[in-house]
DNA sequence: TTTTTGAGTGTACAAGTGTACGCTAAATAA
DNA sequence: TTATTTAGCGTACACTTGTACACTCAAAAA
């Protein structure tokens, strides 16, 4: 039992991280907690709260790592689930709603954080949301035999739509949750479509 | 001179909303504003915010109202630089840029509080964005002879991938800008492409 | 004229904040 | 064994916050 000094501090810190998640909520937002709070909420001392982390921004900057990952699961999933039945927008989209359903405190941090008032904060939303368009942009490249920067600018506007369709889906009853799902997968195809016709129509240049 | 009363508590009621859009900045949210911070940006003594609105919710949302205002006349502008010089998708999407760089606290303040923690403000902004969308799916409904319903979801794609890139101005050089202008160009144009193969080849039904 | 109204002020208070400082006690190192 | 390290705590302080209350004094009404 060498080293349960270290495993102690591990805990306490994931006590500290579980609360701060547990806290954001669609009428909370990560700005809006205190260090107090999120200390109250560990059940630890406020002054403990330094023994783990500077101050509350690397607390948060650690809670959009961890959001992060669990937005790479669902990518994962969601390839799992395409190779299993195919369609990969409506496949996509679907896997998208459900993980805001299960994950929704993770949701509302990206989501906030991504336009908030830390540069920090905004660089780390954005640089987990890029690995999500990068790796669409891979797959549509591949797939559809494009070239890298379209598939790239292809991505990232369907990213965007999805992202902007998880906005929507906050205020939703689930009965509205289809057809916003459904509007959004249309969008999507819009793109794809567009994007593909594009790509046979390429003349030199493309009046303004 | 028989209304200066109403006239002065006016012109208070003004310094107090412009104060409020002054305290505004990419570093600073609506909901971190404090009343006495307000009240102190303004010139006066806290109690007296309380002559001219209920909470600090009210003068947000008074806020936001102002700040659909900027956005009608910006449409407005777009409606009359089409008319003049063509190019639908171009003109609006360089219009809008040029919204968010002149009056960058409107933007913050309708960007943030669409997604933010306060549901009156969420369903306030979502308010304004829909006068731009229909509008836009009007136009798209008139000049392409589109469904209403077709139209109205790839108007709010437009809208959605133009905010989109609005928040990536925020933190861009001006270098970066035109580049970012030209991708967000593109990916309307896919979307007016798409909905237009997808119009034409119009089947019964669709596959997943 | 006198009376009433109401925008704006100053004082005051309870509640919450971040964090400095010094301590305890248990785990680890020597 | 003894010495050192350190996670966690309690107290304390200076500060900000929203807002209640009692006032002023000029404009409007009577």
């Amino acid at each position: 039992m060498s080293q349960s000094r270290a495993q102690q501090k591990e805990k306490t810190r994931r006590v500290i991280i579980d609360a701060a998640f547990h806290l954001l909520s669609q009428s909370r937002s990560y700005s809006s907690l205190s260090l107090r709070e999120v200390a109250r909420e560990a059940g630890i001392a406020p002054n403990s709260f330094y023994r783990h982390f500077e101050d509350m921004e690397e607390l948060g900057l650690t809670l959009v790592d961890e959001g992060g990952v669990v937005l790479r699961q669902l990518m994962r999933k969601a390839r799992q689930r395409i190779r299993d039945r195919g369609s990969v927008i409506r496949t996509s989209v679907e896997t998208f709603m459900e993980f805001i359903r299960n994950s929704p405190h993770v949701f509302y941090l990206l989501l906030r954080e991504r336009s908030g008032t830390s540069l920090a904060f905004r660089k780390a939303v954005s640089r987990e949301l890029q690995y999500f368009i990068v790796e669409l942009a891979d797959y549509i490249q591949h797939t559809q035999n494009y070239p890298a920067a379209d598939a790239k600018i292809q991505a990232d506007a369907m990213v965007a739509l999805v992202f902007n369709a998880g906005i929507e889906a906050l205020d939703c009853r689930p009965a509205e949750l289809k057809t916003l799902t459904a509007t959004t997968v249309t969008q999507l195809r819009y793109i794809a479509r567009g994007a593909d016709e594009f790509s046979k129509t390429r003349t030199g240049t493309v009046s303004t």
